[in-house]
RNA sequence: GGUCCCUUCGUCUAUCGGUUAGGACACAUGGUUUUCAUCCAUGAAAGAGGGGUUCGAUUCCCCUAGGGACCGCCA
């Protein structure tokens, strides 16, 4: 048996979206699951549209989801010259052409065949004609002498067999006029030459697996698995596309989304392993399959990325989720100030009850983070001279204590309620407004006990006069 | 238009001929609760339509309908 090997070879043209990233996460579990290797190849032979920009960020994205690939990162690029032998060699062989139609007369066929509405397909005048024929003034470029006869069939590892009429395939231009190869020959050669073993890439290049396979038998090579996944479908049912919103992992990241949560997420996405919802990496190596890969498109929804997010959120140590927090704030909001870090990690199992977003876990703690309290006059309204009163007990009931714990403060709130004929919001959403700013946040208890008493004290002073 | 693929609750899905068609998210209701939440309980919610095959079809086959992908000297 040979050492299985995949790859993910996205082309650094645009940024990597949240499609790619699946497709990725099933290359690299498979590989992993199987023992096996997983590369990352950059198809960067489109000059003038690959930006190393986009390169990082594939790169980054990646890596900030967890998978990893062996070795350096495979630079298509750099493999041009190996490309274009076996071009040659497929032209000496008899299973490549040069043709000598300029673009300009292919663009006027495929017009042509618009306006009659029949399907364009080149009409392979070259394949036949004698090399005394061209024309001296241009220069050709090299087609795949496709097959004509028969049908091929695809066995593919998600969808079944799939069976085509070799009739429907082009002759396919491998090498452009200014010589350079295009993506079926690449590919392929890149592919035979990493020794990959399963491909496993989106719905949208079926055609092209029937393309490069014909390829791989003109040069005898062995064939590699093939599987394609159904593709990621907006909510209006299209294909993602970069111009989506909300496509790339920055886009999840930025709203405080954790790699984990989108990881399983979009490992459940179009997979499944009878009715387990939570993995572990582990796990999701352990039991990823492509028997458990579904055949039909599956629709982004954001509610259940937010229900996965809370659940790690909830579920993953104070400690991990305190490092996430600080690089997230530290990222997308304001630094955490150092003397406030102790106060947000004893905070946590409060802050993180009420989030499913580390962007949550921030507004619920600005109370902490920022020494100034900002109201809006909505609010204010509420502290009325009864509520003053009522504060300024409570602020003189805790001069005494010396513990500030919850068993301490409650008895102090009870008496003031009772004292004041009142119910526990009489007490409670004032000092709440007063001490946060907000009607809203965490349990009153805890905003007062995660404070600390000077901090309350100087609060409630602030404002009670 | 041609070729190919797909079709179970709103969404992601389980079921590999016999189930009261299960789970999760979302939703609704009730309970716990100091706000908002959390948590707990309960509920509503699905086999596109039509033909076969079979003792029996969500499951196998065919047709129809609907949806999608591809149709570059991009990758």
């Amino acid at each position: 048996m040979k050492k299985v090997a995949t790859r993910f070879a996205p082309s650094p043209t645009g940024p990597l979206h949240i499609g790619g990233v699946r497709t990725a996460l099933f290359n690299w579990l498979y590989s992993k699951n199987k023992n096996g290797s997983f590369y990352l190849r950059i198809e960067d032979t489109d000059k003038e549209r690959s930006k190393d920009e986009y390169k990082n960020q594939i790169i980054n994205s990646l890596k900030w989801i967890g998978v990893e690939n062996d070795g350096d990162e495979y630079i298509q690029s750099k493999k041009i010259d190996d490309h274009i032998n076996i071009a040659n060699e497929l032209l000496k062989n008899g299973h490549a052409y040069k043709c000598y139609c300029s673009s300009e007369e292919i663009e006027e066929q495929k017009k042509r065949a618009k306006q009659k509405k029949i399907p364009y397909i080149y009409d392979r005048k070259w394949r036949d004609k004698s090399e005394s024929e061209a024309p001296k003034d241009l220069k050709p470029t090299i087609r795949f002498k496709s097959k004509i006869e028969g049908t091929t069939i695809l066995k593919d590892l998600v969808q079944g067999d799939v069976e085509i009429e070799n009739n429907t395939i082009e002759d396919f231009i491998i090498l452009r006029n200014d010589g350079t190869p295009t993506y079926n020959l690449s590919a392929s050669v890149d592919d035979h030459q990493m020794n990959i073993t399963h491909i496993i890439r989106g719905d949208d290049h079926k055609i092209n697996t029937f393309k490069q396979m014909q390829i791989y038998l003109a040069m005898k090579w062995e064939l590699p698995s093939f599987a394609h996944i159904p593709l990621i479908h907006t909510t209006e049912g299209k294909k993602l596309s970069k111009r989506d919103k909300a496509s790339t992992l920055n886009d999840y990241s930025k709203i405080g989304i954790m790699p984990e949560a989108l990881r399983n997420y979009l490992l459940r996405l179009g997979w499944s392993y009878k009715d387990k919802e939570i993995f572990t990496i582990d796990e999701s190596i352990k039991y990823f399959n492509l028997e458990g890969i579904g055949k039909s498109p599956s629709k982004l929804d954001m509610s259940r990325i937010l229900s996965m997010n809370e659940h790690y959120i909830k579920n993953m140590s104070e400690n991990e989720l305190y490092i996430q927090f600080e690089s997230y704030c530290d990222k997308y909001k304001n630094k955490i100030p150092n003397e406030k870090s102790d106060k947000i990690k004893k905070s946590l199992n409060f802050l993180k009850n009420k989030a499913k977003t580390l962007e949550d876990i921030y507004n619920n703690s600005t109370y902490i983070i920022e020494d100034v309290v900002s109201f809006n006059n909505d609010d204010l309204k509420l502290i009325d001279d009864n509520a003053k009163k009522i504060i300024s007990e409570f602020s003189s009931n805790i001069d005494k204590l010396d513990k500030f714990e919850r068993y301490e403060l409650e008895p102090i709130l009870e008496n003031l309620i009772k004292s004041n004929n009142t119910n526990f919001k009489g007490v409670g959403q004032p000092l709440r407004i007063i001490l946060t700013g907000s009607k809203f946040g965490p349990g009153i208890y805890d905003i007062i006990i995660s404070l600390g008493k000077e901090e309350v004290k100087k609060r409630l002073s602030a404002k009670i006069t």
